[in-house]
DNA sequence: GCAGCCGTATAGATCGATCTAATTATTCCA
DNA sequence: TGGAATAATTAGATCGATCTATACGGCTGC
């Protein structure tokens, strides 16, 4: 059945394709198809689809017709090699199990679909070889911008930060040399956690939990130890305790922190999941939380306010976060040369029942 | 410049390109540009990129440096066009928030990576029109296949579900009628937790959180009612109350709970994070989880193992349930016209601290 | 009556790969 | 050494849309 022919004796050949569609093989309906019925051009019946206000109401009305009667579906693919905008961007992932990420992730894709982009996922596990395969198949696609919160192991992501001029991409919650980036302000967070601490009368304060390759893991640390020094504390190594940035983390955590000569008196988390399996080993324990123990997490997931006792947290705004970096990537997709941005967002503290003034 | 001229006066042409690119304006490197570097012809290049065993050694060699020499990258959106497979495959998530489905996607998302597709992310929030709305762009985009846990409001997908004969399409978690399924035997699990309370001596049980409108949870009531008629016991339609499927759907669940006449004794949850929420709340309430009130929850989520009391729970391994959904969206691919298939994953009992033999 | 213009419609090239069918090089054996 | 068999290569069509440049009919205005 030659293709080029069918325009030409169009119901006829109209009816052996309906035939064959049920019994051979469904052919895919085209513009051709809706052109030939409604008998117009390939063209004319683009521009019907494409909402394009020069064409005559009648012959929309025409070619809609048809379009319903054939039951025709659009094909982006095919536009997107035409027009050169695949309408893809690429969100890399660490680990979206993770409530935080979770969170971004769907604030960004609803940011992406709002502008009409569909959202390619890649969870990488924390796996820089799976993050270099995902990245590929991303870029060949071709996806026309990415969103990577990059593996951790190593300090940096060689895959993006390569890319770099190649491709819109953009950092979020782990900073990468060279890209554009949405983050939180993690020192200041840290900062007003250790001064919430220090002015409720806890002077003994660890750092439980994050993994030192990880830039949000330095900047809370390098926040702790800031706000240690001006208020007059000795910053301790020891009382630093890294773990994975799970509840197992923390709850594994505890039983370094007990070991600890002069044990200290309250601990600021990683995030809020680490906080919270150290509030369950510190009552393991025989601690009480909230009085005699401190502690404070990170993040302000929607459990931390259900938590007994409800967990003294740092807000970070994950939907803000997700939503500030598809912002960045749309701009930077606008204007691929434009100067790397940076948007740092400020957390706020929370305060509940997890730290109480010392008694 | 013009296109076809560039094949015959290859390395002068060239040269001009090169300085282009970086002055002007990057224009992408295809496979024509290959070919012409490396003197072969089109179609032999792609033949190299492919790795079509046809090809001279010699030639390969000289195909594969001059790929590296322009830094040419695969257009599979091209390719997609020309072999009609498009290596997309849409995954619709209700609310990815939820670790349980969390963890499903990342499974899926895992082994569909593996079977080279790229995972197109859509999260619904429960919300059909959104559902509907990324349903019509993956079908357009064009998706090869969709993975799809439907938001609830309504009974079933009416979108998926018209969608069923045109598109491999497989439901998760929560049925849809007349698709390919991956889930859970829910009741079986209920009926399971149930009658472990009924033997450590609980024998008022209530049923907590759950939207009715969602298969899983009108299967765990379902369980949870032919368990206790089995046992000997009343259902009683009151102690079966609704809840979002959240901690906080937990928390507040358990004031109505307190209200009842002859309180429960027991609750079986909706999950495992509606279950951490009854735990809080009715120990803020100053009832003793474990012994003097038991908790099951569903899912086993990593968290479970965590809390204080640990929870007992039904595993239902989110992971398993994920690969096994790709790997019948994967089959239906291959031969969209096979009957209907479900996959049910046999749920277990996992036994921790926070029903103990009543005393 | 004719140039000029506006509103519509369209033919044909194009995006970047793959596929088919045919052609050219090379090897092998009688 | 000739001719068949096999290996290696390729021209041109194709996927399904969009874009560019052009055509055409009708209307205005001088």
């Amino acid at each position: 059945m030659d293709r080029s022919t069918r325009q030409s004796s169009i119901s006829f050949l109209l009816a052996l394709d309906l035939l064959y569609m049920d019994a051979v093989q469904k052919r895919r309906v085209t513009l051709l198809d809706i052109a030939a019925d409604a008998g117009v051009s390939r063209a004319t019946a683009s521009l019907v689809i494409r909402n394009v206000p020069s064409v005559a109401e009648t012959t929309r009305k025409r070619v809609l017709r048809s379009i319903k009667r054939l039951g025709y579906v659009y094909h982006s693919g095919a536009a997107s090699l035409r027009t050169q905008r695949s309408n893809a961007v690429g969100l890399i992932v660490s680990d979206i199990t993770n409530p935080f990420f979770a969170e971004a992730s769907v604030a960004i894709e609803e940011r992406l679909a709002a502008a009409n982009y569909v959202t390619l996922l890649g969870n990488t596990s924390e796996d820089r070889a799976k993050e270099d395969r995902v990245l590929k198949t991303m870029r060949e696609f071709p996806a026309q911008g990415i969103l990577i919160c990059p593996a951790l192991e190593g300090n940096a992501s060689g895959g993006a930060s390569a890319l770099a001029g190649q491709l819109p991409i953009v950092a979020f919650a782990r900073r990468v040399p060279g890209l554009d980036y949405a983050g939180v302000d993690n020192a200041q967070g840290a900062q007003l956690a250790v001064e919430h601490l220090y002015q409720l009368g806890y002077h003994q304060i660890a750092f439980i939990g994050g993994n030192p390759n990880s830039s949000a893991s330095q900047e809370r640390v390098e926040g702790y130890q800031r706000a240690l020094t001006r208020s007059g504390l000795q910053f301790d190594p020891l009382l630093v305790i890294a773990s994975a940035p799970t509840r197992r983390g923390g709850y594994e955590s505890v039983q370094k922190l007990l070991q600890i000569e002069d044990r200290p008196t309250a601990a600021l988390c990683f995030n809020d999941v680490v906080a919270l399996g150290v509030i369950e080993a510190i009552q393991l324990a025989g601690l009480k939380v909230g009085a005699g123990f401190g502690v404070i997490g990170f993040n302000n997931i929607p459990d931390a306010a259900y938590s007994l006792p409800g967990l003294t947290t740092i807000d970070t705004s994950p939907r803000q976060l997700g939503d500030a970096a598809a912002e960045l990537l749309l701009k930077r997709i606008e204007q691929p040369d434009s100067p790397t941005r940076s948007i740092i967002l400020q957390p706020r503290l929370i305060v509940r029942e997890s730290c109480r003034a010392r008694t």
